[in-house]
DNA sequence: GGAATGATGTACT
DNA sequence: GTACATCATTCCG
């Protein structure tokens, strides 16, 4: 796998990663699904990103570089991953807000608390909870091992879906069209406009 | 030390 | 559509 191609701005890697394979081994079983939803948070100019205000100990590993996972709780709740893009020292990364289920169906059923199949990986506290991510995952590297990445051919032009990002409060970057989705997908967390 | 807050999900009306 | 659970991190004093 290219480490290259995660170096890549995240405006550039979240479209790019639609369609890819995030596959999980950390729980015994191996569980896996296709990337069909991502947004960006750059790092410059967004001040919905976490980086944005420099670096804390939560988001030391949105500046490791490209290629490692970025994983922080939300909400006092749920926890949310992220590849890392771009150089070193950056500060972004590419959010997963849906999957597409694959392997370890089973698995992710039963980290879900038995949910419809459809809401297994549809938003990005629950298919981190599907897949069996958690905080101690954070700063991993996705290029191999036990937690990775899995760069599939990148998508048709055509078929990206482009929109505004999610959640974000006012003044934090919500205008900025950072939102990528693969059209006519089943498996998004909402429908693009 | 304390208070505010968030890249959310679920349950319920 | 609205209520609310729940807490690490951040920011302010």
């Amino acid at each position: 796998m290219s480490a290259a191609e995660f170096a890549r701005s995240a405006a550039e890697l979240a479209p790019r990663l639609l369609g890819a394979r995030l596959v999980c081994e950390t729980g015994g079983g191996r569980r896996s699904g296709r990337i069909v939803e991502t947004e960006a948070y750059l790092a410059a100019g967004d001040p919905g990103c976490h980086a944005a205000s420099g670096r804390t100990r939560r988001n030391r590993s949105m500046f490791a570089g490209g290629g490692v996972a970025y994983v922080y709780r939300i909400y006092g709740l749920h926890h949310c991953f992220n590849v890392v893009s771009g150089r070193e020292g950056r500060g972004e990364a590419v959010l997963i807000r849906a999957l597409e289920p694959v392997e370890g169906i089973d698995a992710m059923t039963a980290a879900r608390g038995s949910v419809a199949p459809a809401l297994l990986c549809r938003g990005p506290g629950r298919l981190v909870e599907a897949l069996g991510i958690g905080a101690e995952q954070d700063g991993w590297t996705l290029l191999d091992g036990p937690l990775r990445v899995e760069l599939a051919r990148p998508p048709e032009p055509h078929r990206v879906a482009v929109g505004r990002r999610i959640g974000l409060g006012r003044g934090r970057g919500e205008q900025l069209a950072l939102r990528f989705g693969l059209r006519g997908s089943a498996w998004l967390s909402r429908r693009f406009p």
